[in-house]
Formats: C-alpha cells, sequence, structure tokens
DNA sequence: GAGCACTGC
C-alpha cells in the first residue's frame, strides 16, 4: 500500500497575503506533483510499462505477479488509462478482497492523476459509493463487483477487469474468477446470434425472467461492436501456475517488489509448548538485539490475553532497567479506540510488543516492526458438510502465510523473523492455503450464480472445485427455505427476492416471512444485528458493570427481543440528540457515550445501523412496507418460529438441548439471556462447537408453532 | 457459566 509523504497544508495566514501567498501555494503544489512524480518513475513497475501495455494489447488475459511494493494496484490502471484502453467510454474495473483498500488506493492514484476523487478515478464499497458518470478506473470490493453483475451480467461497462491481491482467494474472488471467465468467453463471441444464457429455455422460464433476459440479449448486443473484456489477475504469490493454467495458458508478467531482508530463523527443535516459546522468545529479542519493536502472531484474543499476562508477570522479575517493554493487543473484536493503541509509538526508550491475530497479517499494517514471531499457526474457519456446521480450528499456516508474516519485519529496513518451528517442518507446510471456497458454507454462492443464471453449480467451472456434497447440502438448504423449485431452479418471486438482499440467506428468508406477519420492522432490526460482529462488550475488569447493563435490555423472550430492545434504545438516544443539535459530530459522540456506557461496540451497532437503512432500501423497492407489531410479540416468535424452524431445539429430561433437525446434542451458550430460565422449546440462529455444542441467539417459543408455521418439514403430531 | 481468526455484499 503507498504511503503518502508528509504535505504541508496550507496554513490560514496565507489568505491574507493575497498574491504573494498563492505564488506559494502553486509552488508547493508543483513541488508535490513533481515528488509524485519522481515516486511513481522509481517503483519497480514503472520500467516494465511498455511491456504490460503491449502484453495486454495482444492478450485478453494476463497474470501479473508483483511482490510487495512494486506499485501494480496505483500503476497498472493508470498504464492501461494512458494506452487508451478507456476511449471507448469503458471503464477499468479495479477489485480488491478489502473496503480499506479500495478506498486509500484510490485517493492515491486521485492525487497522481491529479484529479477530484469520485472523477476520473473513484471508488465503490458498501455503504459509500464515489464515483461519477465520467469515471474510468474504479477502485472497489470483490464482493461488490458480484452484486453488480447480478444487475448487468456482461459487466458491459467495463472495458477492462483487473482482480487485485487473487492469490488471496477469498469466497469473493473465486466466484469472481468462474464468473468473468464465463463472461470474457461470452463478450468475445459473435454474441448477437447467441443467447446470453443457454442452460435455460423459454419454457423453464417465467415471464419476469424471459423479460429480464430478453434485455440481458439486447445489451449483449449493443456490445458485440466492442472490444471483448480484458482481464489481468495480479497475485503476490510468486506461483502465477495456478492462475494461468485457469485461464488456458495465460500469459505471465513478473514485476520485482521492493522490500528489505528479512533474516528468518528457526527453531533447532519443535516447540511443545508454542505460547511459552513466544514468550521465551519475546524477552530474548528484548534482552540481545537492538531496538526495533516486535509483532507476534497468536490464534485468538483468549490465547493474546493470557500471553499478555505472563509478559508482565515475568517483567516484575527483571530489574529496573531492563522492564521497558509495553504490550498492545490488536484483534479484530477489539473497539477501535482500543486498536489504536498499536499504532502509537512506544515511550521513548520502551520496545513496543504487540500481540495480534492475523489482522495483522494483511489487514493492518503496524509501522516500526522490526522483529516478527512466527508460532506457525492459526485459526481457521472449516466446513462438516455433513453436520452442515462451521467451526474454528487451530492449524499450521501454510509457506505463503509464514512468507507474508515475516514480510511484516521488512518495511521500514532489515528485520529479523523467528519461527518457532524447525526449518524442516517449513518445508512440509502446504505451499498456500486452502481457497476459503473449499472451508465454508455456499448457500449463498449457490443462490447469487443461480440468480447469474447459471443453473448447473456442480458443473460451473470453479479454480478449486468445492466438495459435491458441500454443494448438495446448499441446495437441499436452498430448497427448504423456498428458494429453489422443485427441479433446483429460482423460483419466483421468493428466490429472486433473496438473491437480491445482501443477506445470509435465511435472514433474507425470514423478512420476506416477517412482511406476511406484519413484522418486518422487528425482524429488519434482527437481521441487521445478527448480521455483525458482536453488539455487546464484556470488558475482563468491568464484567459486573457489563452485565447489568445488558440485564436492562434483556427480554424473557429471549435474544432476539433483546437486541430490538437494544436498537431501540440506541434509535431513541439518536433521536434526543438530534433534537438538540444538527451537527453529526455532537450526534456521533453522543451515541458513542451511549455505547459506552451499555457496553454495546460502537462500530458493530454502526454497522448494524448501515445495514439496516440499506436493506430497508431494498425490501421498500420490492413493495414492501416496514411495519411494526408493536406490542405483539407473541406475532413476532412465531414469526421468527417459521423462519428459523430448522434451527429448533427440545430440552431434555437432562436439561440439555436436542437439535430437532439434524438430532445433534446442544446446550444453551452462557451469553443468551435465556441461560438460566430454559425454556422446553427455542429457535436458534447459531451452533458455536467449542468445548461443547452451543447454541447461540435463541427465542423461546410453543412448540406446536412448529407443525404449523412449518408443517412443509414438521409432520402434523396427530 | 463461556470465549470466535479474518474478510465481504
Amino acid at each position: 500500500m503507498p504511503s503518502l509523504p508528509n504535505g504541508h497544508p496550507p496554513s490560514s495566514q496565507n489568505h491574507q497575503k493575497g498574491g504573494k501567498a498563492q505564488q506559494h501555494q502553486q509552488q508547493q503544489l508543483f513541488a508535490r506533483k513533481r515528488l509524485i512524480s519522481q515516486q511513481r518513475k522509481s517503483l519497480p513497475i514503472a520500467s516494465v510499462e511498455r511491456r504490460i501495455v503491449d502484453e495486454v494489447t495482444k492478450n485478453d488475459i494476463l497474470i501479473v505477479v508483483g511482490e510487495t511494493g512494486s506499485g501494480k494496484t496505483t500503476q497498472l490502471p493508470q498504464f492501461l488509462f494512458n494506452a487508451g484502453f478507456c476511449k471507448n467510454g469503458k471503464a477499468i474495473g479495479v477489485t480488491q478482497p478489502r473496503r480499506v483498500a479500495a478506498v486509500t488506493v484510490a485517493k492515491r492514484v486521485a492525487e497522481e492523476c491529479n484529479v477530484e476523487l469520485g472523477q476520473k478515478v473513484g471508488y465503490a464499497i458498501r455503504f459509500d459509493d464515489v464515483t461519477s458518470s465520467s469515471t474510468r478506473i474504479k477502485y472497489m470490493t470483490d464482493g461488490l463487483l458480484l452484486r453488480e453483475a447480478l444487475l448487468d451480467p456482461l459487466l458491459s461497462r467495463y472495458g477492462v477487469i483487473i482482480v487485485d491481491e487473487a492469490h488471496e482467494r477469498t469466497v469473493h474472488t473465486d466466484v469472481l474468477l468462474g464468473l468473468l471467465k464465463k463472461v470474457q468467453l461470452t463478450r468475445s463471441h459473435s454474441i448477437a446470434t447467441e443467447p446470453v444464457n443457454n442452460t435455460k429455455t423459454d419454457v423453464d422460464m417465467s415471464n419476469a425472467e424471459v423479460n429480464s433476459q430478453r434485455s440481458n440479449t439486447l445489451k449483449a448486443c449493443q456490445n458485440a461492436k466492442l472490444l471483448p473484456l480484458k482481464l489481468i489477475i495480479m497475485s503476490a504469490s510468486l506461483d502465477a501456475k495456478g492462475f494461468s493454467e485457469y485461464f488456458g495458458g495465460a500469459k505471465a508478467v513478473y514485476v520485482q517488489g521492493r522490500q528489505y531482508p528479512v533474516d528468518i530463523l528457526y527453531t533447532y527443535q519443535p516447540e511443545p509448548d508454542y505460547l511459552d516459546a513466544t514468550l521465551i522468545t519475546i524477552f530474548q529479542i528484548h534482552l540481545e538485539e537492538g531496538p526495533g519493536d516486535i509483532l507476534a502472531f497468536l490464534t485468538g484474543q483468549e490465547e493474546i490475553e493470557s500471553i499478555e499476562k505472563l509478559i508482565h508477570g515475568r517483567l516484575d522479575k527483571l530489574p529496573e532497567d531492563r522492564r521497558k517493554i509495553i504490550t498492545v493487543p490488536i484483534y479484530s473484536a477489539l473497539p477501535s479506540e482500543q486498536q489504536m493503541n498499536a499504532f502509537k509509538p512506544a515511550p521513548s526508550g520502551f520496545r513496543k510488543v504487540i500481540l495480534a491475530t492475523n489482522i495483522a497479517e494483511t489487514s493492518v499494517t503496524i509501522p516500526g516492526i522490526k522483529f516478527v514471531i512466527d508460532p506457525g499457526l492459526v485459526k481457521a474457519r472449516s466446513y462438516n458438510p455433513v453436520t452442515g456446521t462451521e467451526s474454528l480450528i487451530i492449524i499450521p499456516t501454510s509457506k505463503a502465510q509464514a512468507q507474508q508474516r515475516s514480510g511484516r519485519a521488512g518495511r521500514e529496513g532489515p528485520g529479523k523473523c523467528f519461527r518457532l518451528y524447525p526449518e524442516s517442518e517449513f518445508g512440509n507446510l502446504s505451499d498456500s492455503t486452502i481457497p476459503e471456497i473449499k472451508r465454508c458454507n455456499l448457500s449463498n454462492v449457490v443462490l447469487q450464480l443461480k440468480a447469474l443464471g447459471i443453473d448447473d453449480i456442480i458443473g460451473f467451472d470453479f479454480m478449486e472445485k468445492p466438495s459435491r456434497m458441500t454443494i448438495v447440502k446448499s441446495l437441499e438448504q436452498l430448497l427448504l427455505l423456498g428458494a429453489l423449485t422443485d427441479d433446483y431452479k429460482l423460483s419466483d418471486p421468493i428466490g429472486h427476492q433473496m438473491a437480491r438482499l445482501p443477506l445470509d440467506p435465511i435472514y433474507s428468508k425470514a423478512l420476506i416471512l416477517a412482511n406476511e406477519f406484519k413484522c418486518l420492522e422487528e425482524m429488519l432490526i434482527v437481521v441487521s444485528m445478527l448480521s455483525v460482529e458482536s453488539i455487546f462488550y464484556f470488558p475482563r475488569e468491568k464484567i459486573e458493570e457489563a452485565r447489568a447493563a445488558r440485564k436492562s435490555f434483556s427480554s424473557p423472550d429471549g435474544d432476539h427481543v433483546t437486541l430490538v430492545n437494544v436498537y431501540r434504545a440506541s434509535a431513541e438516544c439518536l433521536g434526543k440528540s438530534r433534537m438538540v443539535t444538527t451537527k453529526d459530530k455532537t450526534i456521533e459522540r453522543n451515541l458513542n457515550k451511549w455505547c459506552i456506557e451499555n457496553f454495546i461496540n460502537a462500530r458493530s451497532l454502526k454497522h448494524a445501523r448501515d445495514i439496516y437503512s440499506q436493506i430497508q432500501g431494498h425490501v421498500q423497492q420490492m413493495g414492501m412496507s416496514v411495519t411494526s407489531c408493536g406490542d405483539d410479540m407473541l406475532q413476532f416468535r412465531r414469526c421468527l418460529t417459521a423462519a428459523f424452524f430448522l434451527n429448533a431445539a427440545l430440552k431434555q429430561p437432562d436439561g440439555m438441548y436436542r437439535a430437532i433437525a439434524s438430532g445433534q446434542t446442544v446446550q444453551i451458550h452462557p451469553s443468551s439471556v435465556l441461560f438460566r430460565s430454559k425454556p422446553e422449546c427455542i429457535i436458534f440462529n447459531e451452533l458455536v462447537r467449542t468445548n461443547h455444542n452451543y447454541i447461540r441467539n435463541l427465542t423461546r417459543i410453543d412448540p406446536l408453532w412448529l407443525p404449523e408455521l412449518a408443517p412443509q418439514y414438521y409432520a402434523s403430531p396427530n
């Protein structure tokens, strides 16, 4: 990622000095432009501009391999723009796996091009679109481009699409690669004589579908005269072979990176206790190495908290003058203000030890790191298609991941990386991480592909195919939710509506049902709150206060109504602020204060509010009206039952629960408001596997509602 | 009486 050098903002005094000040400003602007131009020319990619433009002209697909610091993300789109690839009025789309990257890179490129952000250069991410009709270089998240494809299946506004960071192999990237391959093929053929979607005949389609396909075909005809879609896959991993093979032997161009050397050190023996080994290494570096901060990679919050305690325990035993260490934890669930502590420089003479999860691998870049400690483990999602459940397991990193971690020590100068395993073990690691698409539930992916007109999911050309069983499981789930017809086609209107909503399919279905049950407002709150990371924040040191705060929102009906209470209380707080001020900053500050007082994670709540308004827009467009059931929680609980009937559980004589659909024995998670009351019958949203099978986010229901509200699944009791 | 890495629409 490019870092911006410090520019000097014009001081207000300059305005009074008239012409002289203006001249001074112009000089500064000129100096800044010259600096940017110099920086651009010194990037490793600058020397291969001609070659890249030639290759893109000659080939429809190009793989670009460029290590950190090559400048590929900022420069390549500009090369293509300058070479005339947008002359036809088409845009260059550049996808990123993460939102921050899309925004920061777009800002930098707009500055390099000396244009206002949102004009020639812009970005689009969920909740934030800074583009206009004149935007020709558009940075966006890969997920957003997938959403765009639902409205414009041929991605007709783009002449070039660049998929950046493809080596990360997120679900979105993998689906996008398959889709782009298909789109490119369609666009390069003589489309005018060929239907866009040749897997269906008119007989199979509803009228709406026929119409939408006709208009797609029409668009395709207009495109027939245009250049085919140019595709560039950019990756930081040295192995371009996989991408090249997937795209029919596509040509690959290598661009050098710019990194300082990092010494890699291994242990002689395997470490039986990696936490202890991490601790020892931290002190070894502290006592024997020169200045520089340490970044240690751990697997999760709990590990970070316990090692932090251990460090301070051991520090107390050192002589006074050697105790100069400060520790800073950073992980995604940590509130933002505390995350920021990791970026503050340590007090003079102190060494900063950053205890981080994977968040520090790619998502955040902390300056000043000279030493990296890598125990070689990571907590990763895994999916069991037999039970249909996801869980997190601790596994060894891949080689690529280990290299990414060590690279964090060489961003500002030469560094050292301590791998807490023997060198021989490195050789046994898999080359790259298993792509996420093979490790997760695919219901959403399948629904999206169906909506894109791809009916044969098992036959879809994935770069790496998920298991047949996982696909079948997803098809079954979508069938049960009513998103598919008996012959596995997208149902009309339910399937189409569900595909349009950017939510977990089961939540989309819940909204459609809530419209019928006249409690759409409550359900909209619930799905928004369930779609974000934990709303409640429980700091260890104030656990009792946090509990008391949550109790004030608790409902005896369960966690769903409790979430509604929290959302409404926050809305009330916002309403009160708006009565006394119109200043957005003040309103936000008041809400943050309210969040702190009530032990609510402000970032999560903000996210939930954003989702609420986005989904509200969607459901209103579908013709639904957001009505509330008022105090009739019975109606709302019945609606929750109709939506989440697949996740019902009955209390057993021993106090445990049995999940009716899967037959698994589960227990209520202690964080649930129903943990003590243990109702006879409940519906739940999540099954998490830790020491036990825990169910979370519950509502108590009447067991008789199940056969009544989900007769397709529960045989009538008589 | 417990802890779930990271992204994304």
